[in-house]
DNA sequence: TGCAGGTCGGGAAATTTGCCCGACCAAATT
DNA sequence: AATTTGGTCGGGCAAATTTCCCGACCTGCA
């Protein structure tokens, strides 16, 4: 088989950057994309720095990224990918459908939000989708915003200040509120105080509740 | 389930049945595992009930099994397949490896485990492994489980008695400890002193390293 | 028979929490 | 320019919890 492969693919069809930290679930997506005639996964990544460095030498029409990536959030290599293209397609494809989660993705400059509960098909179209230049989201996802943009939910993390947060992160991590205190050059008092906050306004009663909603809005890297 | 039907079946190749809740992922698995021309996956499953009806009514060769699922443990699910069939051989295929997980599948039946950070290859070997009866892991499950046999370490949770690590589940699942204490029909100090006992044996300083402790061991279904 | 170890709880000092408060500062409103 | 709003930062103090030690009971086992 002798082919010019790299040649006038924008007229063809659909250039993919893969990017998810798991080897055999990324080449399992690479199959499943690839079995579309006018997909191409033209390069994989299994992290925020080295998706950033494919997207610069590859340059492809869509990105496929998984955000609950080790080290580094992912939504920081959106925001780089973004810094360099605004016009980069960006489709996040992600285990947990949560409110702040999928708002936090579209707010670094995604253009799409699958969970990998979806159907193949789903995945597929929302690809079809952001290539267009258009926004996709697979139904759950849909079904989540939805709710919370009828109800003032509040959806347990939106309504947490940046201090708030980078607090809750820490603790959820296992810091002591020293180590935080210390880490952020605040009082012990102001840590504990925080915490106290943190526990009123997202109605959870007990540590461990607050660190399993922190772990579930993504917030720390389980 | 006689044996004439397995020397048939031997000759021509593998059959598989998946187990994960994740469609996609699922799709993905069944392409790549599928590229191998001795393979094939003849069921799948996306949570314990259907893998064990799908095991009854296919009776494949391997199960390929994420324990990872909603709901009632994946360790059930071995079980009960194995409660029926003893010579099921079922590999499990997880993002963690911590040690008392491994362990647990083992110990339920299991006769592999691969995570989902190993490579295909990695993967495809261990399916033809347990296919020949054998025991099978990958790498990074291996050296978890050797440095856990070399150290007298006790891997976490392996050194709790069984009060212990009830009282550890209902705490990181967020109960209060008067909640606990109600449930076990015990005063409230107990359940302090154990809760004690259990940072103290863990070497856990935090609540939080607590929890995720208890949910990486899978011990917490998040 | 006696020892090891899991289970269950009391006690007392040390620490943390729960809740309220005031102060500062920056941005938005008026 | 003045004021309201809201995030950030911490003090105070009573009440609650944690920490660590202890004794008692039961069971399996050497």
């Amino acid at each position: 088989m002798t082919t010019a492969k790299m040649t006038a693919v924008k007229t063809r069809g659909i250039s993919i950057l893969l990017v998810d930290d798991h080897p055999v679930v990324r080449q399992g997506y690479r199959r499943v994309l690839e079995h579309q005639d006018d997909f191409s996964v033209v390069a994989e990544a299994d992290n925020a720095a080295n998706a950033y460095r494919a997207f610069k030498s590859h340059g492809p029409d869509v990105v496929v990224m998984d955000i609950s990536m080790p080290g580094a959030s992912g939504l920081e290599a959106i925001r780089n990918i973004r810094a360099r293209d605004p016009d980069a397609r960006i489709l996040v494809f992600s285990m947990h459908s949560e409110a702040a989660q999928v708002k936090a993705a579209f707010g670094a400059g995604a253009s799409g939000f699958v969970t990998k509960g979806s159907e193949p098909a789903e995945l597929i179209a929302a690809i079809r989708s952001v290539a267009r230049g258009e926004h996709a989201m697979s139904d759950d996802v849909a079904r989540v915003l939805a709710l919370e943009s009828l109800v003032p939910t509040k959806s347990a993390l939106d309504q947490l200040g940046e201090r708030e947060i980078e607090i809750l992160r820490q603790f959820a991590a296992g810091s002591t509120k020293e180590q935080i205190a210390a880490n952020l050059n605040l009082s012990t008092k102001t840590v504990q105080n925080y915490h106290y906050l943190i526990k009123a306004k997202t109605g959870m009663r007990t540590d461990a509740q607050l660190v399993r909603l922190a772990v579930e809005c993504g917030l720390a890297n389980l």
